[in-house]
DNA sequence: TTTT
DNA sequence: TTTT
């Protein structure tokens, strides 16, 4: 099929420690749990209502993997975007299971990290391939024109 | 959580015609198929390969409900978003089952018509809380700006 | 013209406090100005380059902008998502002007705020058109898939 | 800074046939006028409005500006993905002008063909750095897991 | 004018 | 498990 997207963005925070995986050939690739929530109020009972949607991302890109395991922690604020993918298998009981995941890998994937900075860390944002934007001027304030 | 986002953004085609269920209180919910795919070439051997997706898709919002049921069918190409939802049940044999759907429902959900337009089909976008998209011209070269 | 996207996402910082005008009926429109930048490495000399882009937002949509008021100031970080539009109109001097903003108004609209919460501020997100969304179950902790 | 987002996102139809310039170095660029569309109902008068606008796109990404140039057309309509970008300039006459556009350009640029596929057309999407979306099938129903 |  |  030509022609379709599948995209998720997420905007939320991380529940625990990234975790970080390897395969046989040495590639890192690492997890993480992010919450996302709604709140709103109730129109027939006015009481205040809350879901929380709990989200499985899954790292392949190395950059981002990278910048996920030095950069996030439990709590951390992330905005991302990854590809919904949704993985089948049996478990140990013989159970058909699926499992559906956003995925950051290719050339759509982003991660900006939303933390106040602290330190002496680096570049907080990160997309898949790297980044090339050409030079843009603005660099005299009084050309801003607003 | 005040500030998070969990959007899902689809462009594919859909599998099956749309299914329509009603709630106990005599909504209808419409319920899609949606496939998307991406393609690539094996660095290592050269050879395609594809990976299609297929998304459930469930449409609470009314507006959206309705068009999606009258207008989508098999085959038809749409371009959706919505939020990611996970529901947990257990089934007959008392196994825990999970799903993870794409829900429109408030107000980010849209949904955009992409099959030509044949004949006497109304407008083809409806965003949630209303905003339809009309004909629009494309007569007289001298309105284009550039 | 059915089944149109015209949507301008941003996440950035405001260079100065949002400005408030009131319309000739009474109504508050805010205005903001937003950078975003990029940097890259320049590949034939390895500096590093940065572009910094000035966005002109102008939220017409009364809870965005009361949010919008009330909460962001100079330095802030903010997401947000409305259409662009282009105005024209002749200056003073008789000339052409164009000017293009992001403009957040309708049900596409977002703003979600994204610096550290203080003290007592409210719940830091809101769409246009309000919120809507079914309550949804995961309260307990156990339930909670990975 | 890091940690920014700039992003355009239109689906729309051209107005006219794509422009191709060549850079200096002999590099070509694309530029289409791409026209998306709203209408609304008047809450006070119930009358039918409807607002275009055109947008100017240029795309600097050599696999998409070949995309562009081959397969849009005057009318086609298309998905795509870019920055807002402003430039400043000097007319002939000594006056200062302004113009916005959305640059196709790194990594975060799509572009997606929206026509119904003819004949020996090729795959219909591309993303900057690479990943083409080829043809894929919906003949057999058993595989749509749900 | 921001932020890093 | 997060955050508000």
């Amino acid at each position: 099929m030509a022609g379709s997207i599948n995209e998720a963005t997420l905007l939320g925070n991380l529940g625990k420690d990234p975790e970080v995986r390897k395969t046989q050939d040495g590639k890192e690739i690492v997890t993480l749990s992010v919450a996302t929530s709604e709140s709103w109020r109730e129109k027939s009972t006015g009481d205040r209502k809350e879901r929380v949607e709990w989200h499985r991302v899954v790292i392949f890109n190395d950059a981002l993997a990278g910048i996920a395991r030095d950069f996030l922690r439990k709590g951390s604020k992330v905005y991302l975007r990854g590809q919904i993918q949704s993985r089948k298998w049996v478990d140990q009981s013989g159970q058909e299971k699926y499992a559906t995941e956003v995925v950051l890998q290719g050339f759509g994937a982003m991660l900006v990290l939303l933390d106040p900075k602290k330190d002496d860390s680096p570049d907080r944002q990160t997309q898949a391939g790297g980044m090339s934007q050409p030079s843009g001027a603005f660099t005299d304030d009084s050309e801003i024109p607003f």
